[in-house]
DNA sequence: TTGTACGCGTTATCAA
DNA sequence: TTGATAACGCGTACAA
């Protein structure tokens, strides 16, 4: 029960294998007779192209390897399912893999992805200026798009404009009273968290008031460093009045961090989320964001992709900001007296 | 800028291209001497063998394809990433796809996993009766795994025993003597839709209390289906004391229309969801569940289709019955007397 | 133990 | 317009 393959549809359309190729793809000029005729053969065999055998003879797997750091982040997950459709539509499948934010995953993903002959990459990276990440990177042989990351060097990339989410976030908190306002952030070696680090400070710069360093946390983007930061700053003598969480699902912790304290939102503390998710919408009360479209980021990548991927090998680098919304909810309130 | 290729490695290290094979493939035995040339040939030239040109002469891709329906929804995403990773401890890497729960989408898919020479597939189906879903299926020539389905055939298959959790579900609704139980689901055309109308049965029945049909909704297992069902449900004169959401991303829904029509929960109304989710545990009050672990299905699914990658492909189907676990939070409790 | 040569299924080139 | 043929990069049977 061996694969049906163009040889059968040739030897079925009593034609030569060439002929049955150019039907196939049909880009050269053939007797529509024989056209019709190698047609019928496909159909009555089935016959469907081996892809690999494509691969292989084009050199090109149309397939795309994506890296992102967990994709059971529904704010991931729904950019990795947007590029997906986009590239599906332009005949691209879609490699994914998970990093978990660790640089040897990344580097064994990397080696992975060039082993396999993507045509292209998608995928973020949990150190910009880590040495051996960025030579790997550098050296792959296909297009790279970074996902809100600039590590030096030319590549496209997918930035959000988190530093002026951030600057809107701490501005509202200020206007609100607030003046011991902790953020909570990744690591500072990748955009997200410089640029939320930055756009805090702007924030606090422009209102004149001074931030107080052990109030700026940053760690990593997990869940549970939400919590650990939060619970940490909860328990001092002094907690702050207002947590920004900075990372996509860096909110459940801290509120789990916040309710394990006994503290109420917003009255004891007030606090901010980034990007929006069901449970900032659905909790008591509904917490303020800064929220951003992340399937509209997953289809942008595959656009451009798929331009360099067609004829675009030279253009230069294009690096597109993204705004983000600034989301007013209720876990924001002046400052209560006690805590001042 | 040619990659390097195999044949670069033999010329570097003297020797001929079958020798330089052997040592990458290391399976008999090679001249110690020649072997360590060839390592050093090969480091020096970074070389990578091709995974395309393997598969091509192997006939394997080591990679397997995955059809889900949403990969935004956590829990499928969490299924997606532990499968991911099992595989990839094992050389393989995964394709993944979804399908909106829609057959065309379905089939599309179904087609491109098989032309692309998957290894084997694992996934979910809009509907298991669907014929030329189930033909197109079953005339795969890789193994498949099925995720949460039963359609006719010999197929492996992971299954939760949606049957008894909500059996659990309703019987502590029961007993907290609610009379009016809504069951807003998916439709019946899939497993566990159709085992969880059995287990609303069940304890309707061990209780000797009768269903009211209309409380029983099998719509689509969607966000958006459970805001419409539990918003007509609410609506009505004699709304249902208690609802139960049997889909991995209904409650969301189901809680949106609670509140839009200002019930509070539990005393208006009594929630239990399906999947324990950010959303059922930071609720106010947190939403009592029926859970389970997907990513334990994730890893099972690796599991089941390796061995049947690794000599297995005989085997008889093997089916896998996961257990459920009642979660009681706060948001069940007797029902109210003006809605008795 | 090593080298040679074939074939995996395609696409593309070159003659006819 | 068509047919024969050479790659693409690799693994392996067979011969040496």
């Amino acid at each position: 029960m061996r694969r049906v393959t163009i040889k059968d549809v040739a030897k079925a359309a009593g034609v030569s294998l060439g002929t049955a190729s150019r039907v196939i793809n049909a880009n050269t000029s053939v007797d529509p007779a024989i056209r019709r005729k190698v047609q019928d053969a496909i159909a009555a065999l089935r016959y469907q192209p081996d892809a690999v055998a494509q691969s292989m003879r084009r050199r090109s797997t149309r397939t795309i390897g994506a890296i992102v750091r967990d994709i059971t982040v529904p704010a991931l997950a729904s950019f990795v399912q947007a590029a997906q459709q986009a590239l599906h539509d332009e005949g691209y499948a879609l490699l994914i893999a998970c990093s978990g934010d660790r640089r040897d995953h990344e580097l064994e993903l990397l080696r992975l992805l060039s082993q396999r002959r993507m045509d292209g990459v998608i995928m973020t990276t949990a150190a910009e200026d880590d040495a051996e990440l960025a030579a790997v990177r550098a050296a792959l042989p296909m297009p790279v798009v970074m996902l809100d990351r600039t590590p030096p060097g030319a590549f496209d990339a997918l930035l959000l404009d988190h530093r002026e989410g951030m600057r809107q976030a701490v501005e509202h908190l200020l206007r609100l009273g607030h003046r011991r306002i902790a953020l909570i952030t990744g690591a500072t070696g990748v955009h997200p968290a410089r640029a939320r680090v930055q756009g805090f400070r702007d924030a606090h710069a422009a209102a004149g008031v001074a931030i107080d360093p052990t109030c700026l946390r940053t760690g990593s983007f997990t869940d549970q460093s939400g919590f650990l930061e939060a619970s940490a700053l909860l328990g001092r003598p002094d907690p702050p009045t207002a947590i920004v969480a900075g990372g996509i699902d860096m909110l459940s912790g801290v509120l789990r961090a916040i309710q394990a304290r006994g503290f109420a939102v917003p009255r004891d503390i007030s606090v901010i989320g980034s990007a929006d998710t069901d449970l900032a919408m659905l909790a008591s009360p509904p917490v303020t964001v800064v929220r951003w479209d992340y399937a509209e980021l997953g289809r942008a990548g595959a656009r451009l992709l798929i331009d360099r991927l067609s004829g675009g090998a030279a253009l230069p680098p294009r690096q597109i900001l993204f705004p983000t919304e600034f989301i007013s909810r209720g876990s924001c309130a002046p400052p209560s007296r006690q805590h001042c």
